[in-house]
RNA sequence: GCAGAGUGAGACACUAU
């Protein structure tokens, strides 16, 4: 559908509407997502050509794309043009940062960008405190990752759904059942008050749980959990 | 004048590389 877009954009310009911020942002975003990378700095070129000033999710939209064509040092690139152009980084930006980092298990430089985030006075929310926890559970370092589990739920921030289902993943893939099915007993209680997305909202909990029992050769877990997930009117995916 | 609307971040499984 890029060739639709490229047309708009075009009729937008001889129509004497110039793009701006949003325009612009859309298309990068868009272009990025797409893997279409050429088209994307392309357009990114042409917005600062025209006198655009790119503002934070100009900057946050190459920096995802750039993460996952897995061109580090892009990232690093942005976000120093970002800092030159006086744009300070805002919560969704460090999280992005933050995840970054915790996936590639640089875990220092992560944890630095948290501090950092911290004196520059931006709170963390639930979306930054997933990312880290994720990482930590993928390096297998369960008490560091409880602990950031306790002070995300000691600020007050209500875990969701993605929280829930990376500890569950962490600690199924770390064999800890009886903490697995601690943390999926308090899901299921305050699973009712989460904000409903889908009709079955507990289902990507329940597939953590059957992968985790079937690799960890628990078959009756594994079979009891494909039930319960039945019986509460899951569709098995 | 007022009000509203458009752009960025995180988890799991399945399939493909």
């Amino acid at each position: 559908l890029y060739d639709r877009m490229e047309r708009v954009f075009e009729q937008m310009q001889t129509a004497g509407c110039m793009p701006d911020v949003f325009t612009f942002n859309t298309m990068i975003d868009a272009y990025g997502k797409g893997l279409q990378y050429a088209k994307m700095e392309h357009a990114y070129r042409r917005m600062l050509m025209s006198g655009c000033h790119p503002d934070i999710r100009t900057y946050s939209s190459l920096m995802d794309a750039y993460r996952k064509a897995g061109l580090y040092e892009d990232v690093e690139a942005t976000l120093k043009s970002m800092c030159t152009a006086g744009c300070k980084p805002d919560v969704k930006a460090y999280s992005l940062l933050i995840d970054i980092y915790g996936k590639r298990g640089r875990l220092e430089k992560m944890e630095a960008t948290l501090k950092e985030m911290q004196l520059a006075g931006c709170r963390a929310n639930v979306v930054t405190y997933t990312g880290i926890l994720d990482a930590y559970g993928k390096a297998g370092l369960f008490e560091q990752m409880e602990e950031v589990w306790l002070s995300m739920i000691n600020l007050h921030l209500k875990p969701d759904m993605s929280a829930y289902v990376t500890m569950l993943s962490a600690y199924g893939k770390g064999r800890l059942f009886d903490k697995m099915e601690m943390v999926f007993e308090e899901l299921k209680a305050v699973a009712k008050t989460m904000k409903i997305v889908g009709p079955k909202p507990v289902c990507p909990a329940y597939n953590v749980l059957i992968d985790a029992y079937g690799k960890g050769k628990e078959i009756r877990k594994m079979e009891e959990a494909f039930e319960a997930m039945q019986q509460t009117g899951h569709q098995p995916s």
